[in-house]
DNA sequence: CGCTATACAGTAATCATTACTATCTGATTA
DNA sequence: TAATCAGATAGTAATGATTACTGTATAGCG
């Protein structure tokens, strides 16, 4: 995360502007934004961005391993450039969406022993949790 | 499960024949159809049922808590009769979704043990975990 | 600098899902 | 059993997220 251009380049990803602004403003927040709201962000530096630039680069950078693409609910997607398997918990009012390292649960272990017992060769494992968070309560 | 119309009486929902044809055919496999593979089957019995009764009918079950609808990957939705919280393996190649009950995770319990530590109402738990499955590695 | 593959902006197309509307039907009451 | 009515159905249109396409611009490399 030091230099995002550097990472970009390890990747064998060309770098250009636009594509730096995305990764940072992603690697420094940590709330899970749609490509809309990334997109709104961008603008503020790119004001020319198109939202389609926008969406492309983060397909781009997931398939690259860079960043993790979200599917909690039915609406568009989440982006998170954490990419250890880890808990979302999603709030079902404000649309919220907080990690959760810890929750005496290791995903990663959870995928060696379900390989070995089911012969699936794993890649992804997704853990959403849904509910209505402490401050939508009230 | 004995009487598909009972169950959805008791549920408030008027009984129609494309209603009990939809829930049974749900209740029968264990394959985790698409909207649309329910239609396909479904127009086997009711030549003339719209795609769009199949599709808001699946929505009026779920809301009842008859049925589950599943998000794993990034397409159409999958649907389960079986609501009790357990794990969903996707293959990526063939989209076979297949049940998983007992992997050394309790679901429930995790569930539990989150609303005490963060404070959330939990309403909803999904671990969707994506691999490859043996038949498709050949 | 000049070349080439690829990124960008803009727009159009696709696909799942939801909304709308005019009939039709299951359940209830007389 | 017939009348009534809320809600279901079929058909179609609208929405929203995602993907595809196209002409121009630019990064990376010699």
């Amino acid at each position: 995360m030091a230099n995002v251009a550097e990472t970009l380049r390890e990747k064998g990803l060309k770098v250009t502007p636009q594509r730096m602004a995305i990764y940072r403003m992603l690697c420094e927040t940590r709330a899970h934004p749609t490509a809309e709201a990334i997109w709104e962000k961008v603008k503020e530096e790119f004001p020319a961005i198109s939202f389609n630039t926008v969406y492309t680069t983060l397909g781009i950078l997931e398939r690259a391993g860079l960043v993790q693409r979200l599917h909690v609910g039915e609406k568009a997607a989440h982006y998170d450039a954490d990419t250890s398997p880890h808990i979302h918990l999603c709030c079902e009012r404000c649309g919220r969406v907080r990690d959760l390292h810890k929750a005496g649960v290791d995903l990663t272990e959870v995928a060696q022993n379900l390989r070995a017992k089911t012969g699936y060769e794993m890649s992804k494992i997704e853990l959403n949790i849904y509910g209505i968070c402490p401050e939508c309560r009230h």
